[in-house]
DNA sequence: ATAGAAATTGTTAGCGATAACAATTTGGTT
DNA sequence: AACCAAATTGTTATCGCTAACAATTTCTAT
């Protein structure tokens, strides 16, 4: 069993200084053609890779970046950490990931701490936030770090799509078609972007509620209660679109028609919300965009050694279907 | 700009060795209570984290595997990185994501290689494999590597859920109600997944065929297709649960009702399949298995530095929901 | 031809940890 | 009290790379 070749043996291999190999690798200019081209093949020949804690540890750098995300198949998350990679690898860096399993500030302070002594040059927070009350979230971390979701009073640097606005705008379309009585399916309020989906709801409409957690299941199991409380309404905005569709199921059982009698609007627009019968109108979030945006961020304050600070809210966009109709 | 303290200042401040300090970071045995506080004390104090490159560099082992996904959203890839996640995590693997957005050889190989050198222990690949022709897979990491899929006549340890037998016996399912001419809704044929599932409904079954690219849409268009062909059916087996979820619609637009006119089965039982209309029969795969054995796996093999081998299929297991009917 | 500048190469010293071994302290027996 | 073994601590070399500087070669202009 043999080691790995390091610097060294390509040197040795090729007659050069081991330094030379370096510059070769990083692609400095000071190297003449002929030489490079000798340093080339020998890597090729010994199959010569990189040991990368070692460049670390001479560095200081990983080129790496650590993700605390949420362990979950939802689509958020989901969505939020696939665009990221692809952001990430455009910029050259690695993702080291580090999910949690529940959202408290324990335990995503517990990842920071981990990904800190994992080497990373910095780190993104793209899990969920809590909303309840409790221990602040301390952030001891040596290196950058910017959130997709920060509580009011953090001043932590963070990009996020406007959920209240959006949740605003969501409900003030329905209030524009004539609705009064506009219900809503709030997700789990420990959650902050269902507080902000359902703050945004709040500040237009006036009318039942209820709420899940973000699952079909807990979408029917909500809308079949708002039927049951006898209290009257004429639309529903659902804080993500797979508990309108749980929801649609309730209603269709209780010969409730989308949307002569119920207008519905979900929040998502995944790739099914269209081929709802009927189709849904939702809210889309440009999770590249927040991606790109998260990201440079934080590899700015990276490269100028700073720390990351200040807000950005990308707007959601709304995405008229079949699923509302004029109220009058 | 004071870099981060090292065992060297926890040690001096503690007046102590550096050893010392890392004994009782590693857990040494042999190390007094009273020192063993004193060392404590002084990390706390100071802050200090272990810089993770150091260790690696001088043990070799970087407690991290790399894993080779896929880019998307799709239900698929996403569940096996969730569970591959929470299996690592429990067995104290940090991990490192290496996405590719096509899965071609080549860039599967590619990743392969550039994990190589970002210094894993070793590596698991969960993308969906490709059944084109061209080019071998070429594996030349220095760290063992499992994967999820391999090719007939690859000789590379593979953990997977069994396709065949799993649509095999979905299909089966449907004849066994006396369905004669079952139709299939392909995934991509260029996904071995895919070409496993059709193979497994072939086996059993024989009647008109279509292919979409797992999406909603295209299995909306695939059984348009399938219905505009004239050829008789009166089962789909749908290669995945969103594919049938579009097949419903092009049915449901066509006049058909399922099952009465047409039984349907799926494939994955994501969540929103219970709640379809009818909820769709389909096929559950265990990702959580797949994962833990695939880790399993890999984890022996770099404990005991060999190369892994042998391949283990898990079955899928059957979910009966009101989609179908008995043909009689 | 030759000095001086520019380009190219080489040398040495860390980065922060562990491994292997050496040195010291402690404890138990006779 | 003296001695040996066991437990605890310290010392030095090393992992593979880059940074900083030193040394050499090559070119250009007189």
């Amino acid at each position: 069993m043999n080691r790995s070749p390091s610097m060294f043996d390509v040197a040795k291999h090729c007659g050069v200084s081991h330094q030379t190999v370096s510059r070769v690798i990083n692609g400095s200019p000071n190297v003449s053609a002929a030489t490079k081209a000798k340093v080339l093949a020998a890597i090729q020949e010994l199959g010569y890779q990189q040991n990368l804690a070692a460049k670390a540890l001479a560095t200081g750098r990983t080129q790496t970046i650590g993700v605390v995300s949420f362990d979950s198949t939802l689509y958020g998350p989901t969505a939020m950490l696939h665009s990221l990679q692809v952001a990430a690898r455009e910029h050259g860096y690695r993702v080291v990931l580090n999910s949690v399993s529940d959202i408290t500030n324990a335990a995503i302070s517990d990842a920071i701490a981990d990904l800190g002594n994992a080497n990373v040059d910095g780190i993104l927070v793209i899990a969920p936030r809590s909303a309840e009350e409790g221990s602040d979230l301390a952030l001891n971390s040596r290196v950058p770090v910017v959130f997709r979701e920060i509580r009011d009073g953090e001043k932590f640097a963070v990009v996020d799509i406007d959920q209240f606005d959006a949740a605003r705008r969501a409900t003030a379309l329905l209030a524009s078609l004539g609705h009064r009585d506009i219900a809503h399916i709030a997700g789990p309020l420990n959650w902050i972007t269902a507080t902000r989906r359902r703050d945004g709801w709040a500040a237009v409409a006036d009318g039942p509620e209820a709420s899940g957690d973000w699952t079909v299941r807990s979408g029917y199991e909500a809308c079949k209660a708002l039927i049951a409380s006898g209290q009257p309404f004429s639309a529903i905005f659902a804080a993500n679109d797979a508990m309108a569709f749980g929801a649609m199921r309730a209603l269709r059982e209780a010969n409730l028609s989308i949307p002569d009698d119920v207008s519905l609007v979900g929040f998502d627009d995944i790739a099914e919300a269209e081929f709802y019968s009927p189709a849904l109108s939702t809210v889309r979030q440009d999770f590249d965009t927040v991606g790109e945006e998260i990201l440079s961020r934080l590899l700015a304050a990276i490269d100028t050694g700073s720390t990351p600070e200040g807000s950005l809210l990308i707007p959601g966009e709304l995405v008229l279907r079949a699923s509302v109709q004029s109220a009058i």
